[in-house]
DNA sequence: ACACCCTTGTTTATCGATGCACCAAAAGCG
DNA sequence: CGCTTTTGGTGCATCGATAAACAAGGGTGT
């Protein structure tokens, strides 16, 4: 059963060296040693096609060149672009990537770090950042460094080591104002049960733009999904149907609509063909991330593009740095949205004749 | 800069008993010691919180809890499943997973696997299965236990320790026949660049089929993706859609098409509405996997179902068996696949009339 | 009464890489 | 020439968990 394994001794002694020379060598520590023995080193190991055990060098440091990554899932088009970037970004610097998916479950959460933990997993990017973080504090008080990708709580700062968000007050305020550019001025809101610092300041963003032009998000036009159990955050999908038919249904139904993410958004599509309104004639739907699908459906969806590979490279960088001790004590990265205009927004249209029909 | 790690030598001391003991307890060797004792290890063990170094186990054990998964891109939304599932049958048992983009080339996929094998990591689950598998050899030869997800190679079965993949020959025949039966005879085909054994059973699978009723499918009614560097599977988005255009832009078009999976159906929506072809009016669309998205296409996007949830788990389950030494010699799950019909696919209709336009 | 075994532990060696203390030989130096 | 310093290494302890070998006390069969 057990594999020969080639370790440094046997390189050593082929070399004619001890195994601190060896390690010596592996270390590119050149200084202690002559060229010429180096040279013998390096064609022994070369000859041996030997690879320093990491577990074994991990284990004596303690340091684990390792990154976990905690999503919602990966199988969400979003979380599943991220997951795929920042393991990029941390191969790219020499770690490699542990997956989690923790359904936003906060034991899951904690249940996860913990095994992170006695893995020697230092370094962790938490998907989805939930508010407050204080569930993590027993893991953070065993040394561990919590990065956040796509917010940052306004309370509870310390306890977060570094954090990558798009800017989330303009998010909402490219899209009311894309919506009140066009002459909508009955926009509703449509959203999911999380609660975070993001999703607040995205309200306050559109709610700020509504209001320069006198408009008022009234709370009838904000739909909030229930939580259920299992947010696998491909449940969206349904959700957003729902809320869609939810919305287009009261007496005085909304032209436009702000969805909480894409998938949302393309629910409120199912949602709203259900209903026979058509997408853009009779109501606009703005979506955000910019997924894949959003250009291939059809209209194509209108949404704010975060950019998750600059975004993911960002976080990984930081977090890597500061790994290796030489990181600012909480740096966040603020990156820049950007607002994709397809097909599925337009000037309100005959949204009111076709009201009769539901 | 250090933590200060709870060992087993504090606990030991704390419990007033070895090391070897507190080990015992912590394996569940009941046997060997009294319950009051063992009782007492273990309020020390909660007292301190500690949690056995992962790190220091598998080092000395040399056997890893981890096993690797490489799929061409977690963004993909069909790898993004299977690696929530993966991860998820994996967490089930005690394993983690650490994952791997490797784009479907070879040497990032040896890089991967030296990278998981210094790691200590014996077990890997390999999604989109390349023929030959030759490259892997030299890891295989160090101890590394291979698991392929979709596919089996005819030739060097040897060096797959597991697999599980869907009945392809039968994927192609409920295609081809469901087409069939709704009066199509001029089927094509849309695939990318892949030639593995899964994509030559389909093929054999259709052609098959098509042959009972007296259709042939000529090469012709082939449409094969160029392979271009970065196939991170997201592209055959962009193939399908230009695959489609150029079978509907010759002399015959065909009536029906029969895609390599969703995401090329998909782009194959986009390349029949560039062409102003209606779905399923003049062109009717199968697909495969059954991803998340086939369900909210307008119209909904017929296709065949693997099933991934069942597929994941039972490759995990495998592979687990087999890295604890109690493992068949090569075993292969095979998945029964399912025929979803949705609206993408109707009696071919007035395709021939609106040949003109183009 | 003596050999033998079972229970309940303990001591010791080990996995592979690494950091620290140490050391022999060569080289500099007044 | 006797002294220190530098060069180019070697030997040993160590990280935390664990398997193997061993031991002390008590019961048991003959």
């Amino acid at each position: 059963m057990k594999v020969a394994a080639i370790g440094i001794q046997e390189v050593a002694r082929a070399a004619g060296v001890s195994a601190t020379t060896v390690s010596n060598v592996i270390n590119g520590r050149d200084a202690k040693m002559r060229a010429e023995t180096r040279d013998r080193v390096i064609s022994a190991m070369k000859a041996m096609n030997y690879t320093p055990n990491a577990l074994a060098q991990q284990f004596k440091s303690g340091q684990n060149k390792t990154i976990g990554l905690m999503v919602p899932s990966v199988a969400s088009p979003f979380w599943g672009a991220v997951a795929h970037h920042v393991e990029r970004a941390a191969h790219l610097r020499g770690y490699r990537v542990l997956i989690g998916n923790t359904t936003r479950d906060h034991s899951e959460e904690v249940r996860y770090g913990e095994m992170l933990l006695a893995s020697g997993v230092r370094g962790v990017i938490l998907g989805s950042a939930h508010v407050p973080f204080d569930h993590f504090r027993p893991l953070l008080d065993r040394g561990m460094q919590l990065a956040s990708f796509g917010g940052r709580p306004a309370e509870g700062n310390d306890l977060l080591g570094a954090s990558v968000s798009v800017d989330a007050d303009l998010v909402g305020r490219l899209s009311a104002m894309h919506l009140l550019g066009l002459g909508h001025r009955r926009i509703a809101v449509l959203t999911g049960p999380i609660r975070s610092e993001a999703h607040m300041q995205r309200l306050a963003g559109i709610r700020s733009a509504l209001a320069s032009q006198g408009v008022e998000l009234g709370e009838d036009l904000i739909w909030r999904a229930q939580n259920r159990g299992s947010s696998d955050d491909n449940e969206g999908l349904e959700q957003g149907r729902i809320g869609v038919r939810e919305l287009l249904a009261t007496p005085e139904p909304p032209t436009a609509i702000i969805a909480q993410n894409d998938i949302f958004a393309i629910g409120a599509y199912a949602g709203a063909a259900d209903l026979g309104f058509s997408i853009p004639r009779d109501l606009s739907i703005v979506g955000f991330d910019d997924i894949l699908f959003a250009a291939v459906l059809r209209p194509g969806l209108t949404t704010i593009r975060q950019s998750v590979p600059d975004m993911a490279d960002g976080i990984v960088a930081v977090l890597v740095n500061q790994l290796s001790g030489k990181g600012d004590a909480h740096p966040h990265i603020r990156s820049t949205p950007e607002l994709i205009v397809r097909g599925s927004t337009a000037p309100p249209g005959a949204a009111n004749t076709r009201l009769a029909s539901s």
